[in-house]
DNA sequence: ATGTGC
């Protein structure tokens, strides 16, 4: 191992020539790796990168710096093809990360952390219709699909209470209306129950083959994106209501599990954010920065870049290595100082920083492949995973321990 | 990542 540190964002040339991706021809399709040699990719992530590659109609595979193992296809990847295949999307259509504007008077972790609200609970329209939430709505429901709707959901998802840390590109940073110091909620979350019927319909009847009517799968699946981001808006919502605070439209919404047309081919992003001239926040974990980049990516790159840190560790391994290594309050109170709200203990050690790449590395990868460039990192104070036992209804505890 | 079954 080496005890090099890795290069920081902030130490990288400015215009340096960008080393290549590591390329492979797999038959037609061609497999761009994009990670420095220091970069650990899982070799089973690289596998289901060239298995993918091989498929029917495929062009190209962008694997990102985050990569890591899925179910079936690589989770960290961009992959163009012929057809439309719905598996390589996955079921959490419509997931993605957005960055809304909030503020409060004081930030006290210990203080904010108790307030937040059971985003567990779904917002009902009928029995919750005054809650100010839906002040966020705008038109329909997507698809009247009410089932879930204002909560976050489990594995990586999050809503965090953050502060903005190092600024890299003020002017940038500015246009966004953000500087130094300034809170953000930074969201985490997909369509829930929706995605996975819309791809459960279509796995039933073809399996991992191609949408045999993709234009009929496209209407289902742009439902399950504004879903998403509605959703986002909703929790972003409830949070900040309970907080005491306004809620801002997002200044930064980006999903990483779709697919769209582009050049006449099928891109389809599993984990991949699009990277095309827009701002992306490349989450990092509950308890290190996460940063806020300008992405600039190419069609090498799928037009993308990374979404986030990127799973080191399966949960099973997380989980496993978590309980020798932590404890609960360790995962609680987090090296940044922030909180974390997760009343599952399972799920804390799952999600434990170390069972995720250094965010660092994920960046410094992005820069010299000149995908992005930074623009500022988020702190975390008090990141939601779901309820905690203490602050949970009495009625939720007793369910909690019927499930054990 | 999910709803559901054990």
């Amino acid at each position: 191992m080496s005890l090099q540190p890795s290069p920081q964002p902030s130490e990288q040339p400015s215009r340096r020539e960008s080393p290549p991706p590591s390329t492979a021809a797999a038959g037609p399709a061609t497999v761009s790796v994009f990670a420095s040699p220091e970069s650990w990719i899982e070799s089973d992530a690289l596998d289901q990168c060239h298995q993918v590659a091989a498929l029917d109609g495929m062009t190209h595979v962008a694997a990102m710096p985050d990569l890591h193992p899925g179910k079936g296809a690589p989770i960290g990847a961009a992959m163009t093809s012929t057809v439309l295949y719905p598996f390589l999307v996955g079921s959490d259509i419509g997931c993605g990360i957005a960055v809304f504007p909030i503020r409060l008077k004081r930030a006290v972790p210990e203080k904010l952390a108790a307030r937040f609200p059971d985003l567990d609970r779904a917002l009902d329209p009928e029995r919750d219709a005054g809650d100010p939430a839906w002040a966020v709505m705008k038109g329909d429901i997507p698809a009247g699909h009410t089932e879930g709707l204002g909560t976050v959901g489990r594995g990586n998802h999050f809503v965090e209470l953050a502060r903005i840390g190092t600024v890299f590109e003020p002017g940038h940073a500015s246009r966004l209306g953000l500087a130094g110091g300034d809170l953000v909620l930074v969201v985490h979350s997909g369509s829930r129950g929706l995605g996975e019927r819309i791809l459960r319909a279509h796995t039933e009847v073809h399996g991992a083959g191609p949408a045999a009517d993709p234009a009929a799968y496209l209407a289902m699946h742009d439902d399950a994106v504004r879903w998403g981001s509605l959703n986002r808006r909703l929790l972003a919502a409830r949070v900040a209501h309970a907080l005491g605070a306004e809620t801002a439209e997002p200044i930064v919404d980006r999903c990483h599990n779709l697919v769209e047309i582009r050049d006449g081919l099928y891109l389809h992003r599993k984990g991949a954010a699009p990277g095309d001239g827009c701002d992306v926040l490349v989450a990092g974990t509950r308890g290190t920065p996460s940063y806020l980049v300008a992405a600039h990516a190419g069609p090498d790159a799928g037009h993308s870049v990374a979404h986030g840190a990127g799973r080191k560790m399966s949960r099973a391994d997380a989980l496993r290595r978590g309980r020798a290594k932590h404890t609960v309050e360790e995962l609680r109170r987090t090296p940044v100082g922030s909180l974390v709200v997760c009343g599952d203990r399972q799920l804390l050690f799952e999600e434990a920083p170390t069972a995720y790449k250094r965010i660092e590395q994920v960046i410094a990868d992005l820069i010299a492949h000149d995908l992005a460039t930074p623009v500022a990192t988020t702190i975390p104070l008090v990141t939601y995973k779901t309820p905690d036992l203490g602050s949970a209804p009495r009625r939720d505890r007793r369910r909690e321990r019927g499930r054990r």
